[in-house]
DNA sequence: TAAATTCCTTGTGATATAATAGGAAATGAA
DNA sequence: TTCATTTCCTATTATATCACAAGGAATTTA
């Protein structure tokens, strides 16, 4: 699996904020409630989001998390790698260099498969999930 | 991570095999050397190969495995898939049905992203590999 | 002042990954 | 026939990651 909870829960929460995006700052608790997701966990992941800018946050009564960008702004690929680290499919790509990297016969194909991802994630934006504007 | 060492290692063994194809059957011991890889290991994952009929065995002494087909008629999708039992780069494509499934806006990007990666894996030989015909 | 909320650190059970261990069965060569 | 070699089979283990949960401090508005 490429694509843990991690990745799909920022997308939810991003998603969550796009749909309530004129009602100010929206709570974690109501978005654990609609999006039916546990509130602690959520915690963690829109941690991420905030310290990367993605959203910004209120503390105390009324406070809560929105949208630091218009929903158009936001591409898939940017979101998944945020929350996931990474969407390499394979852990050679990842920062530890493989011994055998200069006369392995696979790496070319792992590459050209991260590229094929990314440019396809990196394509798609919160807008177009919004608009259900996916082939 | 989508692909583990099950599936690089399923693929390392079979492009062993074809560059070792005129020397009858191949022992695990031996690709174990060349690829550097744990024998214990690869017997788990070239069972899985050998039961499927990607090769055939021959216990004993010289025995070994060798290839049922040419390397042409192998795509990467069919090893990846048969090694990792599936290659869905989100938990909602397998299995179990997600319950959310019929108004989740996400689903149909997951769908398109699997099309995406089948389709290229199942473009790809073991003989593109040997000849580094990728991109 | 009180309620609600983010923010921060830490712990935890389940599952998957990446092997290892030990031996039974089969096979060809000496 | 015997023996070294190899596949085949059933465990067991060590480590890491996933998916949370616990508890409380800091902040903000009503």
């Amino acid at each position: 699996m490429m694509i843990s909870t991690k990745g799909r829960y920022a997308l939810n929460i991003l998603l969550d904020l796009s749909q309530h995006a004129d009602e100010g700052y929206i709570s974690l608790k109501k978005i654990s409630q609609r999006q039916k997701l546990p509130i602690k966990y959520l915690e963690a992941i829109v941690s991420v989001l905030n310290k990367s800018g993605m959203v910004e946050s209120l503390r105390g009564k009324e406070g809560g998390y929105r949208l630091t960008k218009k929903p158009e702004d936001y591409t898939i690929g940017s979101i998944i790698k945020l929350a996931e680290g990474s969407i390499a499919p394979v852990s050679c790509l990842e920062s530890e260099n493989c011994a055998q990297a200069c006369h392995c016969l696979t790496l070319p194909l792992w590459m050209k498969l991260e590229g094929l991802i990314d440019a396809y994630l990196e394509s798609v934006t919160l807008k177009d999930l919004l608009e259900q504007k996916i082939s």
